[in-house]
Order: structure tokens, then C-alpha cells, then sequence
DNA sequence: CTTATTTTTGCAACCGCTTTCAGATAAGCT
DNA sequence: AGCTTATCTGAAAGCGGTTGCAAAAATAAG
């Protein structure tokens, strides 16, 4: 109950141990169980940790166990709310593990992933978990082998046991959205692509061209304009599709947050969705089930793909087993596509 | 450029010292740069640094100096698009100051932020960033005593010198969108409001109670729901709303998740956004500009926040001077507000 | 080529906690 | 009570760095 005198300088074991008039070994122990303490004892020191209001020094600590308690978690943007939702399942994933998590940004810049990664050496994390990013591959790999690292976003090879990437088939996602769409009527399909660079982006665009070769339409470059999986370039890409292509009846962005843009430019132009033109968008972000219409989207499960990732890592550093897991990529048919409307 | 050898145990210091024929401490120094060292020797080192792929273990290096080049940062949701901007501020902010954050969220709840400062505590941050949360007052001034403490969106009086609050007057801001509605000769206006212990929450209540009552209009009771901050809550609490006071015209939400809400159930009863109704939010969140229409708000400069109050922090630590900052709420006019029709 | 200085180095003592090892205590039996 | 065995406890040696101090080496001065 009695709260602790603040001080300046921190209190050390070696002062609990001095005011309950026993080792500092037997201190550590009551405080790691590591051992049986008399009980007497173990009340003089608990009632010296409060008194002094003692608070463990985890540098200290890990140096002496070599034991960080830590892993690194290299996301590209914080304030995204896609890398977030993994963040999040990540955060959840690692409670009550006794790990926690030291999450730095890359800002998809390859040095800065590398700063980053220097921070994490560092600090001796005992696990990585990387979010996308341009990490060079063999720099990964050759960091699985020294510790258990999960990537999530990316396909690498990892040939270490202890390590593991976890992607999704993006392609095949939108395989089946340009389908969907076909199903629906539509045969100019618009195509709003992310950064030449992102394998994803670049995934979604190959998924595009296949379903409408496959169903024996022809790829037609000119209905693809590429942005940067921001919204302004989902509005000004979503501008010039329109003015290019008067009969265009749908829009498959290869994003959320360019669907967003693209939603906005059409309702500037007085295009109606989905009586006028059908859009869907890539990733279902949280606002996505609540924009006007509501967008039907690709849902990536971003919260639990981090969960679990989380919970490898712990697996692998524990040793315990842990039930495979193959997150699936799902259509999320909301208002934003109707049939095409016959002229 | 050549790479290290991947080893299992990290390597040290001493090795170092020992590969290159020096003595641990001359390592020591030709890595902080304590002193001056031969320029011969200095190649020596570099070149067994290089070799080895020796990584300094920052656990000794803090537990040496008694520094630990982190500050902690206490937020509430890591996914949240709120926070996350803050979040992304703290982070540029603290970009070459050589400190690094630890984050942590407490999910508005006062265990787990609890167990955040425990853990910061323990890892000797050097300083702290409280976003919000409900960590009790005196907690926060004792924390204080020991180290700056920087608290966002919550006005906490901090004795301390080092330390700060930095928060919005919600209350004025909210009085200014309803006066601004009033002006645009809305009479009925509704209000989403957000749960009753969250202190900005009652701060924007009471705005809009006062800008009603100061121009002679009742505050009536009825016109107000409570949410809960999320989308959902905004989508009911309309639907209700609507239901009881067919003539209003105008929808004031107390963030923009809960005007999102709002935004779909209008959507769904048929009603136009600004024709029939008239909306505002509040917080600005990123993808208010890009919804339809884009919705008017009150920007809460989250990442100017963040990153001065990290700047803040890094200033007290390194005993700089700092230009004071007072950030202001801004109404962002966009089309989601209309002037009342006349019946 | 000494001698007085100024640089460079290395030794050794911490930083705060864990852990092995062995001695001290307490408990179990005859 | 005397001896064995099981529990507790403390001394001391690290963990991997930093740093004050003094010795050693290099440089300047006489």
C-alpha cells in the first residue's frame, strides 16, 4: 500500500537486500522464485521493496541472463492503419508471454530498415517480426539464423526451422475480384495499381490481367493507371480513367486508400456508385465497412496474421508447439458493385 | 563490406580487443570516441569490428552509463488512426536525437497502463509520453519527479519544471461548430456524444451545450445520444435520433468514427449529406477529406503534437532550449454542412 | 641526449543482477 | 542426543561494457 519515496538515483537489490538485513542473492530469488526462501525472510525483504519502492533493473537483468525479453517488430509506417491492425495483433499475441515488443518504423526505406535492424541487435531481441518492407532477402535469412524471425506480407525463404514468412495470394484475390466483376456484366474494368516496387501491388495488377485474359478479353494497358496507395492518386487516376474510358463500368483499385480517392473523384464527377460505376478496393480497412456506399473489398486479416506471428516467435523462443496457420484472403461483398445496367 | 561471420553467440568487446591486440578499453574508446586513440590502432579495431561483426550490446553499454537512450511512450491503441498519427510524430521527433521510443499501449484501461510505466520503469526509459489514458493524476506528478514527462490530451498539472500537457480546448472548439451550424440556421442539432469518462468527450458535450444556450436556444437532453467513439455507436445513436426529431437538420459527432456512423445510417434512410442533413465530426482523421462528401471536422494536429512534444522531451534531456508550441484546433471546413433549407 | 610534457594506453573497479558452490541450518531417524 | 539428509543462505564470480587513474609511449624543450 505505502507508496515509495521518490529519489533521484534508482534503488538497487543490494539496498533492498542491506535494509532486509539479508544477501542479495536471496533477494534475487524471492524475486525470480528461483528458490525456497524462509518465510520470515521473504516478508522482511517484500516489506523492504515496498519501502524503498525497489523496481528491478531489466538491463541489468538481461545482462546478467542474457535474456532481453524483447522482439523487434519492424512495421513501415505506424500511423498506417494497415500496418496498425497487425501492430495490433502483434501487441495481443505477445501479452502475457512475458515478451514485449519494440516496434520501429522503416518507412519502406531500405536504410532505415537497416538502422532499424542495428537497434534491434542491439538491444538483443530475442525475435523479429517484419511487416512488409525492401529488406534485401539474404539479409533476412541470414538473420533467421541467429534468431526465430516472422515475416509477414512477403514470400522469402527462410530455410531455418525456427523462422517463417507468411503471405497471402494476392494474386489469386484478385483473380477473383476482376471475376466477380465479370460475373457482374462488366467488361471495361479500370484498374487503379500500387508502386511498381511493391510486390503486392504488383500481384494484384498480375491477378487483374489474368482473369480477364483467362475469360478471353484482352488486357488493355490503357485501363490501368498507376498510383501510390494513397487516396490522391486513386482521385486523380480515377479522373483520367474516366475521361479516358466514357464506357468504363467498373474500378478495381489495388487498394483501399485509393478506393477511398477514387469514391471521391466519381462523386465530384456525379458518377453514382454502384448504379453508375462499381468499385472495389483491396485490404478492408476498418472505414471501409462504413463509407457511402460501403465498399466491398479484399480483407486481409491483418490483426490475426500479427497475432499469430506473435505467437510463432514466442513458440520458437519457449519451444513450444504452435498449430499452423494459413490466413486466407477473402472477398467482402459490401453495396459498391452492382451488375452493369444494360444500355 | 565484408560480412560477418553468423555465430550463434554475439560477439564482445573483449574479442574485439583481443583480435585487434588492444585493450578492451581502447575499443571502448574508439567507439564513443572518449579520447583520442592512434590512427593505426584505430584501423586495427575497425578492421576486427568488421571482421568479428561485433554489434555493442546496449544492455551493458546502459547498465555502464546508466543510460538508456529510450523514452517511453504510453499510448492507448496502437491501431488506432487517432493515436497512430501522434505516434508517427513521436517518431520523426525523436529521429536523430539518439533516443528511441518504447511503446506501449494501455487500452484505456488502468491496469494495463499500470503495468506499461512498471515496464518502463524497469527499462529505465529517460522520459515518458502519456497519450490520454486514465492513469490516475498524482501518478502522473510523482512519475514526473523522476523524469520529464510529456502528456498529450489531458490537461494534468505538473509541478515539475521538465514536464508538460499539452491539450486542445475541446470545449471551445466544440462551441464554435455548434455556432457555426446556428449561423447556417440549423435550430435542432443533435449531438453524438462520447463516453462519459473520456474528459474530451464531456468537453465537447459541454461545448455544444453552452454555444446553444448562449444564443438562447434550451439545451434539450434528447438531442443528445451517447457513443461509445466507434462507428457503430454513431450509426444507432443516428438512426434514434432521426427517429425521434424528424425535424433536425443538423448532426454534431463527437469524433469522426462516430460521424462515419452517422454518415451510413443517413445513407441507409434515404437522407443526403449535406442536403437533407447536415454533419461534422470531429478529430480530422485522415480519411475525413475522402469521404462523401468529405466531411467538415475539427482537426486535432496529432502529429505536430508528437513530434514537438518528443522534441520536447529530447530538450529536457540534452538541456536545450525549446520554442513553446500552443496548438490550435481548426475547424476544416469541407461539404458535409449545408444551410437549412427552408421548409 | 637528457628531462619535462603531453598523448596514448592498459589496469581494474564498478554498473545491478544472476547463479554456482559450499557452508550453515533445520529436519528426520535411530 | 547423535548422525544423516534435505533446506536455506551467502560469498564470489561473472554478464559486457565504461571510466578514473597511473604507467608507457611519443613529442617537445633544454
Amino acid at each position: 500500500m505505502s507508496q515509495s519515496v521518490s529519489s533521484r538515483q534508482p534503488v538497487t537489490l543490494a539496498e533492498v537486500a542491506r535494509e532486509a538485513g539479508v544477501s542479495p542473492s536471496t533477494v534475487s530469488r524471492i524475486l525470480n522464485g528461483t528458490a525456497q526462501v524462509k518465510a520470515a525472510k521473504v516478508a522482511q525483504v517484500k516489506a523492504a521493496i515496498e519501502k524503498l519502492g525497489y523496481k528491478p533493473n531489466a538491463f541489468a537483468r538481461s545482462l546478467a541472463t542474457g535474456a532481453s525479453g524483447s522482439v523487434g517488430v519492424l512495421t513501415q509506417d505506424i500511423a498506417s492503419p494497415f500496418y496498425g491492425d497487425a501492430l495490433g495483433g502483434i501487441e495481443s499475441g505477445l501479452m502475457g508471454s512475458g515478451y514485449s515488443p519494440l516496434i520501429i518504423s522503416g518507412h519502406w526505406r531500405t536504410d532505415d530498415e537497416e538502422h532499424a535492424i542495428e537497434l534491434f541487435m542491439s538491444r538483443r531481441v530475442e525475435a523479429l517480426i517484419v511487416l512488409g518492407g525492401h529488406l534485401p532477402e539474404h539479409e533476412l535469412r541470414q538473420l533467421a539464423q541467429q534468431l526465430p524471425v516472422a515475416i509477414l506480407g512477403r514470400r522469402v525463404d527462410l530455410p531455418s526451422a525456427g523462422s517463417i514468412s507468411l503471405a497471402l495470394d494476392n494474386q489469386r484475390a484478385a483473380y477473383d475480384v476482376v471475376n466477380y466483376l465479370l460475373d457482374r456484366g462488366h467488361r471495361r474494368i479500370g484498374h487503379l495499381s500500387g508502386p511498381r516496387d511493391h510486390a503486392d501491388a504488383l500481384a494484384r495488377l498480375a491477378g487483374y490481367r489474368q482473369a480477364l485474359e483467362d475469360r478471353g478479353f484482352p488486357f488493355q494497358p490503357g485501363l490501368v493507371v498507376q498510383g501510390d496507395f494513397h487516396e490522391p492518386s486513386g482521385l486523380i487516376g480515377t479522373q483520367q480513367l474516366v475521361a479516358q474510358h466514357p464506357d468504363m463500368t467498373a474500378i478495381f483499385s489495388a487498394n483501399d486508400q485509393m478506393a477511398y480517392g477514387a469514391r471521391l473523384a466519381l462523386y465530384r464527377m456525379g458518377l453514382r456508385v454502384p448504379e453508375d460505376m462499381s468499385l472495389v478496393g483491396f485490404d478492408d480497412l476498418p472505414g471501409s465497412a462504413y463509407t457511402t456506399p460501403p465498399l466491398t473489398s479484399v480483407r486481409q486479416p491483418m490483426a490475426e496474421m500479427g497475432h499469430w506471428l506473435a505467437r510463432f516467435v514466442v513458440a520458437q523462443l519457449t519451444g513450444q508447439e504452435i498449430t499452423p496457420f494459413q490466413p486466407q484472403l477473402e472477398l467482402r461483398l459490401r453495396e459498391s458493385v452492382a451488375p452493369r445496367r444494360l444500355p
